[in-house]
DNA sequence: GCGTTTGTTGGCACTCTCTGCCACTAATTG
DNA sequence: CAATTAGTGGCAGAGAGTGCCAACAAACGC
């Protein structure tokens, strides 16, 4: 027999699909991350975050096994974002072009909230020890997506010195141009600090592709 | 009158001296980090590595606020150690020759258990969230001081972007040079992995000055 | 409708991490 | 010796997270 299929004849309840439960974890990762700007992430009870998302404390330990990993679906939407635009980029476009095109219809795409809050969650990453922990581990989960993609792109296997030291050093570039917007816009958002954003990453990674 | 030196007469017992607190520190997290590779570190608890570092679990609190952080220590003595190489190399020498002359030294002087500890830690970091965690903020301030070198040496400020894109390959090389010499010494080290260790971090230190 | 099966939820009890507080001891000066 | 200051241990308690189980929800065949 074939243990490809397995033939299940699917009894009983179905499990709740998954674009669901990312909807469910992505509502409460906003109150949540509302709460941590509030009050602070060591002040904010999972009993509050649950309290205030609407569900049990037992189903939100269920949805995110660490309080700080709250901030996860949020911060994976905008990397997981832009490793898309990364991926989808065609090798006789310069980057820059590339970005304008791309990237800012994206960007625009997502409601202010969400920008506002990954900002004010980067900016929470400097001071709030268990939140820096998270931001480094899903940076890193990125790096690793762009060496993947960098590896196609020179046609070398994946774990190359060189294609690894170009991810980190493409990855350093959007570290240090997302912590200057986030500072840049404490005071709120405006498309000219989106553009700019833009800008600078084009600009660097520019500079990066000569040097390299 | 100046209040720059203050003229304290100082009276009572003398706070105990800053390299005392590094020793007990050191030696408290030997224990724990053999303790955390002979069972992990979730089944390792508070209680124990105090019990096996003979203080109260009061007192271990005091000297590491969170459990992941009694690997600091031990690694820090690590990344220290070569952020100290890397400052002391002189403009004129080549660096793989600076590395030959006072990295392996370096190595040598450290014990063999101490080495030894260091990278079952780092091996540790790729199955134990909460350690990958405490490693990961580690390296980001090994990066800082390296983006500090790197700034003074080439006559830049701080926080250009192409000194701390620099500064991040570099720290990239490291990782991976790391990494590759954690696992190959899995089943103990010998010098030859030491030394090829070495190489392995020369020689993609100078592809790297060779790209940039 | 019925019972059966499978999946999700919430409540309860429990362990472990980590903190505040206080009494006790240790080291130093006069 | 008393006075002063620092480190230690014990105890109680809040919060993080887990295992377990009963209750409920959504599918199925009848």
């Amino acid at each position: 027999m074939t243990d490809v299929v397995a033939e299940k004849p699917r009894r009983g309840r179905p499990p709740v699909s998954d674009e669901q439960r990312q909807r469910q974890r992505m509502d409460i990762s906003r109150h949540a991350v509302r709460l941590f700007t509030e009050q602070g992430v060591a002040a904010t009870s999972g009993e509050q975050i649950a309290q205030a998302a609407g569900v049990s404390e037992r189903t939100f330990w269920r949805y995110f096994p660490h309080k700080e990993s709250c901030v996860e679906p949020l911060l994976t939407k905008m990397v997981d974002a832009f490793c898309v635009v990364l991926l989808a980029w065609p090798p006789e476009l310069e980057l820059i072009d590339h970005l304008r095109e791309t990237y800012s219809p994206l960007l625009d795409s997502a409601t202010d909230e969400d920008i506002e809050a990954v900002l004010a969650v980067v900016r929470l990453t400097h001071g709030e020890r268990a939140l820096r922990a998270a931001y480094l581990m899903l940076r890193e989960r990125a790096e690793d997506a762009l060496a993947e993609v960098l590896a196609e792109r020179m046609g070398k296997p994946r774990d190359t010195i060189d294609v690894r030291v170009q991810a980190a050093a493409m990855s350093a570039v959007l570290k240090v141009a997302t912590d200057d917007v986030a500072r840049a816009s404490v005071a709120g958002i405006t498309r000219s600090t989106l553009d700019g954003h833009r800008e600078q990453i084009a600009t660097a990674l520019r500079g990066l592709s000569q040097m390299l």
